[in-house]
RNA sequence: GCCCCCAUCGUCUAGUGGACUAGGACGCGGCCCUUUCAAGGCCAAAACUCGGGUUCGAAUCCCGGUGGGGGCACCA
């Protein structure tokens, strides 16, 4: 069987883990099985999509390394909703509402009282003719709905099994709004028919849409005359290191965030692939691999924490492992060589935090001298000429021997008089870059 | 309010009536190593939401409580 899977964000707001998650498991899913990625853009609401907006969504895509096969826009494709809404009409599945929001707002709020779901109780069906041209006379204008079966709509969902949705406890969806603009629920299911997706994968918020969706698609088909019902895949929503749900604190959690606070693409994707799954999160740079191993058999059905603090400690880990190669190019446009790369990444959350080991060894600091007999003594010890890598375990036996000191009491002056600090890279490797000199002045206490 | 889904170590989970003394991973703690921290190696601690029922036997099946998530838009 084909794959073909679509991820459609609407260019209304940003990309954040939520909606991340969905799409890098289209992506993963699909890659898995040698299929296509479809990147759609819903944007038929045009009073809140901006261009901003899509362009953030796909550069933050393209900065996960989630690349599309094939993208289009709903707003180029109105010609084709049109068409077949028409024939909707035709069929009478598609049935103008007068009622204004207001009214529809009051008619909910009366079911809720009385203990009853708030479902459109389909009163625009009984208008007759005349009651409809009245309507027109006063100026309003109909919205659309579509007439649901009112049966009970089954699928087997690839994550929650057997899945069962009556469509009599849904109020009949509006396809069109008054003002003639479309919802996304007709272009969606037209467009996943006419771009033969084979599997819908998303959060088990739309689990209810999707009752509704496969009625409608099948009544594409018909108008079509082509196309299948793709199989559907919905997995659980994540919720916050505290348990509750994840909506409120959206904003902070953007790739755009992540990315500005120095998050590696590969940490999202590392954790978003495996989080919520039987299989162990672990860093990998290479995302081709979580596609390998990517599976529905192994998602859970309950909803899974996001820890922003395990995204940065996989941040860390997935430095410690890069290679300086991998990242040549950002290292040098902040300075940092290769040399120095390698002595202090194992240290660093960020990579960002490399140009801070980059001030404490080329540039000027100021001494902490903790020990100023030992410090002192150290300073004459330096050897002169060019340090090597072996420097620094000559340098600190002839320390030892000629103070006594050993262990901690060695050791922890010396790190903060050669680099003001209390912990971090290992000292044989940022020793030789620091120079023979600067260590001079350095554990002399003075500034350098 | 009504409907749907879910509930195992701190976290993600394995588990489909006896093979469970409940397994793994991450994290946490301890030890070792490195003449400091980190990294690495080893070792430990740590869970079946509660109450009923079915059964010779329940983490597993049924009912109810509690808790969490989702849905019930002229949003997506």
């Amino acid at each position: 069987m084909t794959v073909t899977v679509r991820f459609a964000p609407s260019p209304t707001g940003k990309l954040h883990v939520g909606n991340v998650r969905a799409a890098l498991w289209n992506w993963l899913f699909t890659r898995s099985r040698g299929g296509e990625f479809i990147l759609r853009i819903d944007d038929t609401d045009k009073e809140r999509s901006t261009k901003e907006n899509e362009d953030r969504i796909r550069s933050d895509l393209e900065w996960l390394g989630l690349c599309w096969d094939k993208t289009f826009s709903q707003s180029s494709r109105f010609s084709e909703y049109d068409r077949v809404s028409d024939a909707f009409r035709d069929r009478q599945l598609l049935y103008p509402c007068y009622e204004t929001a207001e009214e529809l707002d009051r008619k909910r709020r009366l079911q809720r009282t009385r203990g009853l779901p708030p479902v459109y109780d389909r009163a625009a069906l009984d208008l007759t003719d005349a009651q409809r041209g009245a309507f027109e006379a006063e100026g309003r204008r109909p919205h659309w709905r579509f007439k649901l079966s009112h049966e009970t709509v089954k699928w087997i969902d690839l994550i929650r099994g057997e899945t069962v949705v009556d469509t009599a406890s849904v109020s009949d969806p509006v396809l069109i709004r008054e003002d003639g603009m479309y919802l996304y629920t007709l272009p969606s299911c037209i467009d996943d028919i006419d771009y033969s997706i084979s599997h819908v994968i998303r959060g088990e918020d739309h689990v209810t849409n999707a009752g509704v969706q496969i009625e409608i698609m099948k009544a594409v088909i018909e108008v079509r005359r082509a196309g299948a019902l793709p199989r559907f895949a919905h997995h659980s929503l994540l919720i916050g290191a505290d348990g509750q749900g994840l909506s409120k604190r959206l904003g902070s959690l953007s790739i755009e965030q992540m990315r500005a606070d120095g998050i590696e693409p590969s940490a999202i994707t590392s954790l978003l692939a495996k989080l919520g799954t039987a299989e162990p999160v672990l860093p990998q740079p290479n995302i081709m691999e979580l596609a390998k191993s990517f599976d529905f058999e192994k998602v859970g059905r309950a909803p899974a924490r996001f820890d922003e603090s395990e995204l940065v400690a996989l941040n860390a880990k997935i430095l410690h492992e890069l290679p300086y190669a991998a990242i040549a190019n950002r290292l040098s446009a902040i300075g940092v060589s290769e040399e120095l790369w390698n002595a202090v990444k194992g240290n660093l959350s960020r990579i960002a935090d490399a140009s801070l080991w980059k001030a404490v060894i080329e540039g000027e600091i100021d001494p902490v001298i903790e020990d100023r007999a030992l410090s002192e003594k150290a300073a004459s010890l330096v050897p002169m000429g060019p340090l090597t890598s072996d420097s620094w375990d000559s340098f600190v036996n002839e320390v030892k021997a000629q103070t006594g000191a050993k262990g901690r009491a060695l050791f922890h002056p010396l790190r903060l008089a050669l680099t003001g600090m209390e912990k971090g890279p290992e000292m044989a490797a940022i020793f030789p870059l620091i120079g023979g000199e600067k260590a001079r002045v350095r554990l002399s206490g003075k500034r350098a």
